[in-house]
DNA sequence: AAGGTTAGTTAGAGGCTATCACTAAGGTTA
DNA sequence: TAACCTTAGTGATAGCCTCTAACTAACCTT
């Protein structure tokens, strides 16, 4: 949303005018969707006829990829500053949570239904390992309260045959998950509960399914929060 | 996908017409998403032109719109009949995860992306609650096998202030999922637990976030559902 | 056989993405 | 300063799309 790396006027008026249309596609996209993002609406809002835009975007899809981008980068902005108040789990759960309420269609552009064509350019699966990293570093650091509730399968022993606990099948997975992170398969197993469960729950929070049954969702993601916890957290209290 | 009550030559061949409709816009969805889907297209494959197709939908959104309730009827269906088969929970999560790999794109316009202004008509809602009615059948009569891995919270004793376990809140609700389904609260916790960490895996997947992260999904996608049996069930083979 | 109902047509309005050729303005250099 | 090049923005146009309107032709009923 910030390319204010720019030196010449023509760059400095070239980049201001591309975060106008990135800010005014985020605004058409919260209140219609992605799919009903218009080049052609966001150039007469600001004045301009249609073909202008096309010297600032080569057309909707990068246009969309970029506002993938700055999504992802916002959220692992967003991580990285949450890893680092040292809240743990229970604060990173919150941030998601902060993050994906904020503005649900960003969560969908990202964790949403994808483009059968599409494929994410590189740096944006950078962007994605370093959500991860932050994540495996506050695992690094949060030792598992109680093992019975841990969501790796501790009754199982190691072995090789297509049973094998899962975790166990982890081993040295953060090297490409995460650019080389030394986690443990046990902390590479809660990683993905975390990323799975909390995104279950909060996928289906947004799209509503949860309406009209009774429940507040905020307790949900605090139930199973707890799962990952194994303590009570200060997430039980949203 | 079979409207086969019709009595008159006529309406037998609208239904016919309706249901080629149907098929030739589950192929289009299939492989280039339900935002790409074009009633004109559609037309010409049939051999039709343009405008005909309105006389058997009132427009795209109709169009959706059936393909949405023709895919939860569908799942409904499939629920229905894995639950009668008695092989408990872990059957009901293979016939999810069958359900949506068999096509993607459907499973996404059930559990996907939402459209902002787009509300579920009411025999849609029915038959969401028809799938949890199955759902909470099975677990009616499939006692917890290892209570250290309920996915309540059992280390809480009950309450009402904000920090109550989340289970306790349920009491009762299984009469608005479900169709006045009596399922205690400890159920009801367990079948929000099934849904949320089973779709968190699927979606994931389906969307492509764990390709080229060196596991294979449906093995995490076993490891939860073991979170939700707590024994070893035949899903772990899968 | 006459009449109404229904399926299909073409024409067209209005939206969109995107390309092309052109003008006008900005910055750079001789 | 004048000439030049680069860039921003324009209208025109092609080709999609959804959807409406008016018309024709087939079908079924009476």
């Amino acid at each position: 949303m910030a390319e204010t790396g720019a030196t010449t006027p023509r760059e400095r008026y070239r980049a201001q005018v591309r975060a106008e249309v990135k800010q005014r596609a985020w605004e058409q996209i919260a209140t219609a969707g992605a799919s009903a993002l218009s080049l052609n609406a966001i150039a007469k809002q600001m004045g301009l006829s249609g073909p202008a835009l096309y010297r600032y975007f080569a057309g909707r899809d990068e246009l969309i990829t970029e506002l993938i981008r700055d999504a992802y980068r916002s959220l692992a902005d967003a991580f990285r500053a949450s890893a680092a108040t040292g809240t743990g789990l229970a604060g990173l759960a919150h941030t998601l949570r902060a993050w994906a309420l904020d503005d649900p269609q960003r969560y969908f552009l990202v964790y949403g239904t994808p483009v059968p064509g599409y494929h994410a350019p590189d740096d944006v699966t950078a962007l994605a390992a370093e959500i991860m990293t932050s994540l495996l570093d506050v695992l690094a650091d949060a030792p598992y309260a109680d093992p019975a509730d841990d969501p790796s399968d501790p009754s199982d022993r190691p072995s090789d045959g297509p049973s094998a606990p899962f975790a166990a099948r982890l081993e040295g997975l953060g090297r490409e998950w995460a650019d080389g992170h030394p986690a443990p398969a046990a902390a590479l197993r809660r990683a993905l509960a975390f990323w799975t469960r909390l995104h279950g729950v909060l996928s289906l929070e947004l799209a509503g399914h949860f309406t009209g049954m009774g429940f507040d969702p905020a307790h949900l993601f605090a139930a199973e929060l707890t799962t990952l916890t194994g303590r009570e957290d200060d997430g039980r209290s949203g």
